[in-house]
DNA sequence: CTTGACCCTAAAGTTAACTTTAGAGTTTAT
DNA sequence: ATAAACTCTAAAGTTAACTTTAGGGTCAAG
């Protein structure tokens, strides 16, 4: 497919695309004779995950970080790439971890203070994000 | 405290600071008579907390969204408060799943690939992310 | 009582991640 | 065969989130 098509199908503008191409994260399957970008679905893979890498808070350069962790025995040991496949793993487990703190959080104010009998000055995220308010918490919630 | 020991407990520049003050992310307790900005533990777990949503990708208008969400029956109402908690919670309940894929996918990248006896070309983050890999991995680890 | 560490404001500069502009070639439907 | 729709490159412009600069007060120690 061409360009128009893929920025169709995942939601990135025409310049952004090709502004990835730039950044070294997407790249054309080929072109054709007159010089048209060429993409297939592998493309609109890479681009999905693109989206969703971008939606957690990585950087393009982190992006392109855990695009290029494949198993390329000619370039990287196999200790390389499981080496930085650790390291973002840890990151990625930070984050999870600050998420289920603030949805827990989320879930004190939803449920408890709206309509609760708790004054109301107690019902902000951050009050809610105490370990004090969050211990007498459904279990199966709090687990991540 | 002042300016600078929030910044040093923090690991905010102090101009960061006086920056967010500007956009309303954290006003100072008070002054000093000279103009000094003055802060309390309550600035340093606001800060925290920026530091954190910051870190999955929240942007300080969200971020400011987040913070403002207090019951105050004078300016808003209960209901209106606990509509703009469920979308956020609804959020980054998104962003958990996504992080959960990711997660998983580095873990048959750190586990399976390497020193495995899978073609080396299958190997990368986005065949990981694929379901006919996924599918045999522990529940343990998948659930979120 | 002055020197060094700290603080102030306002404005300009920087960086990442795009977006727009300008000018030109290509493809497709009528 | 020509107009509309699509594509190309290079360069300049934009926005969010800072960071730096310039010029000047404040405070604690010697």
């Amino acid at each position: 497919m061409r360009i128009g098509e893929l920025s169709k199908q995942t939601g990135f503008q025409i310049e952004t695309l090709r502004y990835y191409e730039k950044q070294g994260l997407l790249q054309p399957v080929s072109r054709t004779k007159s010089g048209y970008r060429e993409y297939d679905s592998a493309s609109l893979k890479q681009l999905k995950f693109i989206h969703q890498a971008k939606s957690v808070g990585f950087s393009l350069n982190e992006i392109s970080e855990l695009l290029t962790l494949r198993v390329d025995r000619d370039q990287h040991s196999c200790a390389e790439v499981k080496t930085i496949a650790e390291q973002k793993l840890e990151q990625i487990e930070n984050k999870i971890t600050e998420l289920a703190k603030m949805r827990d959080a989320l879930y004190v104010i939803t449920d408890a203070c709206c309509g609760g009998d708790e004054p109301a000055t107690s019902c902000t995220i951050l009050s809610a994000l105490d370990d004090d308010h969050r211990e007498n918490q459904d279990p199966e919630r709090v687990a991540v």
